[in-house]
DNA sequence: TAGATTGTTAATCGATTAACAATC
DNA sequence: TAGATTGTTAATCGATTAACAATC
C-alpha cells in the first residue's frame, strides 16, 4: 500500500471519497470493495486495487476496510490534508466563478491572489478577492512563496501569462484555455479540457 | 481514416484544431505530422496516428496534409460543424461563468435554457438568460427536442437534478458535481472533475 | 534521384480484469 | 467451520511506440 498513484486512479478516488463521507454520515463503520464497486458500476478488482493504494493498513477479509480511516487514508494520498496555497490568473467570467469555487477549498486549495493584465479589472474585487496587476505577479508569489496557479486568461493571453507565471515561480499550472503551453522540465500544465468534454458528449448523440 | 475515435485521441483533437487554425491564420497552408508533434512534444507516430483517424483524405509523402481540408475533417469529426441545442440546470456561480462560456458556442454548443429549482433564482435573468423553474424543464425539453444538458447544481441536488435530466429525455450530461451519478443505459455521464485536476496538480509539487 | 513523410503491421507498455491462495 | 473478502500473481486488453515499405 501507498504506491504511486495512477492519473487513473487518482481520478476516481474524489469520487470513493466522495461516497465514503456520505456512508459515513449514514452511520456506517466498515466498507468493503464490493460494496463499493457495485455502488459506482465498477469491478470489484479495481476497487480492491484502488484501496489498496491508498490504505495505510490492510483490509480485513469478510469485513473490508474502517471507513474512518479509508477517508482519511485517501485525503491523505490526494494531499487534500495540507493546504495548498494558489494564485489565479485571469479575471473573466471564468476566472470569478472559480473565486467562488467552494470544493477547491474544502480540499485544502486556498486561493492567495488574482492577477490580470486588463486595467478595467484591476482594483476591482470579486468575492473578496482584489484583482492584482498581473506585474505584480513574480514579487507577490515570491513573498508569499507560492507555487500553484489557475490560467484562466482567453486563448490568445494564454502563452505571455504562462511565460509570467513560470518566472514568478509557479510550478503548477491549472490551464483552462484551449491551448498547449509549453513550459521547462519540472513544470506541470493540467489542461481542462471543457471543449474536449463537449466533443465527447456529441460524440454519443451523433452516433 | 474515420474510424471511431478513441476517447484519448478526442481529447488531444481540440488542441490539434486551435494549432492547426492558427497555422492558418499565419497563412500556412499544408502541414505535416512531425511538424505538429514538435509543437506539441508528441511523437511523430502519435499525431500520424491521430490525424489518420480524421482524415477524409491520405495525406502526401514529403508535404503532409492540406490544412483547410485538416481543420474541417477535424471539427466535422467533433461535431463543432453541427449545432447541438442543449439546457443547463443549476444557476449558482459556475452555472452562470458557464452560460457565458464562449468556447461552448464557438463549436456549436447552442445553450437554449437554464433551469434551476431555486425560488431566488427563478425568474433571474443572466447573460441574456432568465432562470426558469425546474419542473418544467420536461415540457421544454420535449417540446423543443432537446437530449444534452449541463448538471451544475451542488453534490445534495445533483441525484434528483440528474433524475429529472434524464426523465426529460436528456441523453448526454455534462456533470460538474463531485458525485457519481447512475444512469439507464443509454444515457452518458461525462464528468468534468475539477477536484481530481487539482489532486493531479497537489501530487506533482508533494512529490 | 534522394529524402522526407506517409500508412501499415508488429512490439511494447500500462491499466484493467481474471484466477487463486490466504484469512478473519 | 463455511463463506465472504482480502492481496498477489498471471492474463487480457487497448493505447502508444517502433519498424519499415510505399510514394511524391
Amino acid at each position: 500500500m501507498r504506491k504511486n498513484l495512477s492519473k487513473q486512479t487518482i481520478q476516481r478516488m474524489p469520487y470513493y471519497l466522495q461516497y465514503l463521507k456520505g456512508l459515513w454520515d449514514d452511520g456506517k463503520t466498515e466498507v468493503s470493495a464490493p460494496f463499493i464497486a457495485d455502488h459506482f458500476g465498477f469491478t470489484e478488482i479495481q476497487v480492491r486495487k484502488d484501496l489498496a493504494s491508498v490504505s495505510s493498513v490492510q483490509g480485513k477479509p469478510k469485513v473490508g476496510f474502517r471507513l474512518f480511516n479509508l477517508i482519511q487514508d485517501i485525503e491523505e494520498a490526494l494531499g487534500f490534508r495540507r493546504e495548498h496555497k494558489m494564485i489565479l490568473v485571469g479575471a473573466g467570467s471564468l476566472g470569478q466563478s472559480l473565486v467562488s469555487y467552494r470544493e477547491a477549498h474544502k480540499i485544502g486549495a486556498v486561493l492567495c491572489a488574482v492577477f490580470d493584465s486588463n486595467r478595467e479589472l484591476i482594483g476591482k474585487t470579486f468575492s473578496g478577492m482584489t484583482v492584482r496587476d498581473i506585474r505584480d505577479m513574480k514579487a507577490y508569489c515570491k513573498e508569499n512563496n507560492i507555487h500553484m496557479g489557475i490560467l484562466t486568461v482567453p486563448v490568445p493571453k494564454a502563452k505571455s501569462a504562462c511565460d509570467a507565471m513560470v518566472k514568478s515561480g509557479i510550478k503548477a499550472i491549472w490551464n483552462f484555455a484551449q491551448i498547449h503551453l509549453s513550459v521547462p522540465e519540472g513544470v506541470l500544465v493540467q489542461n481542462e479540457n471543457m471543449t474536449a468534454s463537449l466533443a465527447l458528449l456529441f460524440q454519443h448523440l451523433d452516433s
